[in-house]
DNA sequence: TACATTTTGTGACGATCGTCACAGGTAGAA
DNA sequence: TTCTACCTGTGACGATCGTCACAAAATGTA
């Protein structure tokens, strides 16, 4: 819980009150490896605040998994266009280790936020924060080639190397494993 | 003014006297082909609702242009992670026509958004309803080739290909103009 | 320890892509 | 109309990638 607040007030300003009435909304988590936080097909209705343990986000394609997402500790995980329309998820979020959330429940949430200015910009903040870092891995795949992603992973996240198998890093940088472990090898002269 | 407000109602709740009070924080600017919404390196400080004509948002690497979205009528435009943080953009928005768009302040609006919770929710339903954009353009380069990519923007998108160039769309699709020719070719028979 | 499972590296080969070069087509301006 | 600038298609060629196959290494479990 502790680690939740640091981020809150690292995002904007919180009061004790607005965390107090901001708790209705919360509760802790626990799932196991390979454990589902939100399946493809279901509504996504909570945010995920990953206290420990990290999970990914992937689509299933003709019977493959195309990773789209790594979150770690100290992220907040979601399917944003569920969460934000109520429509069905494409995607699933499956735990990559035994892992414990703090879950905001989507409709407990804004009902603090109609009480609450503070929670309200919380809310606000949250999805701010959460599309941005969704701009920078869209970005990442805009412009640059697998080697080019592979190198800015390694300066901008390299957390996420030290974590993800090689076969996992590869469905996310969108290339086979063989070529990234080709890429890996072509480049260390 | 009348279609930014039917694009308001589609979003969110919107009475008579917020409309009012948003008032303040739009303004109309006209864009000649080719000039620049926003700069790189720029702070983006608006949101821009397109109103008549179209724009793209593009990366320079290395002297050249990758397109990262286009933005129709009916559109926000905008640099999220820039506009969210105030941080300076990487991109560049530029009107690939005589553009007509209604500009919202960043300032005024979050001053009017203080004021007046529907319009706070407006910009709360703005931001998702980017974030959900994103998401959607952010999937189909991590999980489909660039056949694949044309495939869903025919199917979902074909407003874009009645107006966007084979070479503007290359760009954004992320391959070579020539390779683009020849996907096409490819598949007709 | 021994065994099973998962992960990683690598060779071979065909498919696709990026680049360079050039030609034809189209649209707007003088 | 003529000129110019831009857009599109296509051939050639080398580079890279995906796939299949198999072996080695690492990891987890009995």
């Amino acid at each position: 819980m502790e680690s939740l607040l640091r981020f809150i007030h690292a995002l904007t300003i919180f009061s004790e009150e607005s965390w107090i009435r901001l708790q209705p909304a919360l509760s802790t988590q626990e799932f196991k490896k390979n454990e589902f936080l939100l399946k493809e097909g279901a509504v996504c209705q909570s945010l995920f605040f990953i206290e420990k343990g990290y999970c990914r986000s992937f689509h299933e394609i003709d019977g493959i998994e195309k990773n789209t997402a790594f979150y770690l500790e100290n992220d907040i995980a979601t399917n944003i266009r569920s969460f934000g329309s109520g429509e069905k998820s494409a995607a699933s979020i499956i735990a990559c280790e035994p892992l414990t959330a703090i879950v905001f429940d989507k409709v407990l949430l804004f009902e603090a936020a109609r009480q609450t200015p503070e929670i309200e910009a919380l809310g606000r903040n949250c999805i701010r924060l959460f599309a941005a870092k969704q701009d920078e891995f869209a970005t990442l795949f805009n412009i640059y080639s697998a080697k080019d992603r592979l190198a800015y992973i390694e300066e901008k996240h390299p957390q996420l190397l030290q974590r993800v198998s090689q076969t996992q890093l590869a469905s996310f940088l969108g290339v086979a494993r063989e070529t990234l472990s080709r890429i890996r090898k072509r480049r260390v002269p």
